[in-house]
DNA sequence: CGTCGTACCGTACGTAGTACGAAAAGGCTA
DNA sequence: TAGCCTTTTCGTACTACGTACGGTACGACG
């Protein structure tokens, strides 16, 4: 009955979970680490949703309540989830600011790395929105993926502005394409077989007439890209125009 | 115990409930918009989770279990208010194509107006992913969101993917605007007051030698925003490069 | 060997969606 | 009016969730 909503973590508490050494392993062996570990798995695997402390619980062999020994609840256990995912995007060698291509190169490498962390984890775009937890991971992420554009003739404002756009952007075809993929194991049905079943259906209950640039363009863009949408077109297509616009902006200078 | 998900709903009963003329009273009073301008209320109200079957049936009076005889389930609930939501975008008078400006600005009140959707029903960006329902109103938009598009020299499939990309970035934004207004409610502290508080312990916590691009720009992002991030600005730099971005392909035909 | 701090976890509460089947209210024909 | 039938309404119950609470048992230290 208190007056915490499950879906904020305690910042403090979280803080200190994120950059602490949190490896004392009691008893059984339990360790966060370990609980970050099974925790995702299982939403690698099954989803944000299929995350419940029963279930990562019952993967490690413990009691469900053993968790709350090393975890304060499940909003702290996601901002862990999300740190550790992070962890692993860049390696030292690997750092956009190492790529060809100049910053434009820099901002390409940055755009396919987050998109195939979303790939591999797109149970991210299912955390929920709020203060994101600044852990060590996250932190790194933000100075690697800054470096390409540091020095290129934008203010210190405008860099966060650009990578905030970019970032933005791949977020949001990634969660296009993780749509597309839920929709399609839910449904059994690939994108192309769900249009050929349903579009009858859709024939016979909408006047075409009514909207005649929608019902050209819709279909045209069906056709091209084999179903509603194309994740990786609207990444690729939308990229372009985005740096395109922030060349103008540098050329500007 | 059935292979459905509740996160997936019946495309054919929910297009059959989006089209068809629902309108039968029944003897309670009970209809399908009155369910769905109570789950929106509700949602408006307090989010996306807080929308039970339980609480839209008990702000109607009627029984929880009555609801399933207008509704198939809470999916197809959903998908009714997104499309119901969608409704009042766009009156006749007040289209994208009527917009001075040409295709910048019939563009650019798009980005706007959908942006006052979402601030108007932040639980839209709740809306679990996956096919979207084209009900009425979604085609509706649909159209009218692509006429400023028609005829400037960008193919059909471009046109879409314009549109895409345009509507994607605005979700991102306001997802970013949500969040941020979301952890003000939840924790009751203002940006500006939780980074006061909170941005000491950060510092004990992280040595900001390591992150020497990072911090400079973090520092110069917050003092700029009065916060980590700022939704409008966010929303504005990221339309104009992107409309700049898509001037220039126009421009190169 | 006794004591204590901590890790572990069984039970229980309130929340959710909805399956099932009973009950009740009209609408119809005879 | 009586009887029946279709449809709407909804009480109960099942599973699954996060986690508060309180008991138990292990490992270290005196």
């Amino acid at each position: 009955m208190s007056g915490k909503r499950a879906s904020e973590a305690d910042p403090a508490r979280s803080l200190a979970l994120l950059w602490g050494s949190h490896s004392r392993p009691g008893r059984s062996g339990l360790t966060v680490r370990a609980i970050v570990e099974a925790a995702i798995g299982i939403a690698d695997a099954d989803g944000l949703d299929a995350v419940s402390m029963r279930r990562v619980a019952e993967r490690l062999g413990v009691g469900t309540m053993s968790l709350y020994t090393h975890v304060p609840g499940k909003a702290e256990l996601t901002d862990l989830m999300v740190d550790t995912a992070y962890g692993r995007l860049y390696d030292d060698v690997d750092a956009p600011s190492a790529q060809p291509g100049g910053w434009r190169g820099g901002m390409e490498f940055v755009a396919a790395r987050n998109r195939d962390l979303y790939r591999r984890h797109p149970w991210m775009l299912q955390v929920p929105g709020g203060r994101p937890a600044l852990g060590p991971n996250a932190s790194l992420k933000y100075e690697a993926e800054l470096r390409p554009l540091d020095g290129v003739g934008l203010s210190d404002v405008e860099m966060d502005s650009v990578l905030a756009l970019v970032l933005t952007h791949v977020e949001g075809t990634a969660r296009l394409g993780a749509g597309m993929a839920r929709a399609q194991r839910d449904s059994g049905m690939s994108e192309t077989e769900w249009w050929t079943v349903n579009a009858p259906l859709l024939d016979k209950v909408m006047d075409a007439s009514r909207f005649p640039v929608a019902s050209r363009v819709g279909e045209a863009a069906g056709r091209e890209h084999q179903g509603a949408a194309d994740p990786a077109h609207a990444l690729a297509f939308g990229l372009a125009r985005i740096l395109d616009g922030v060349a103008a902006l540098i050329a500007g200078r």
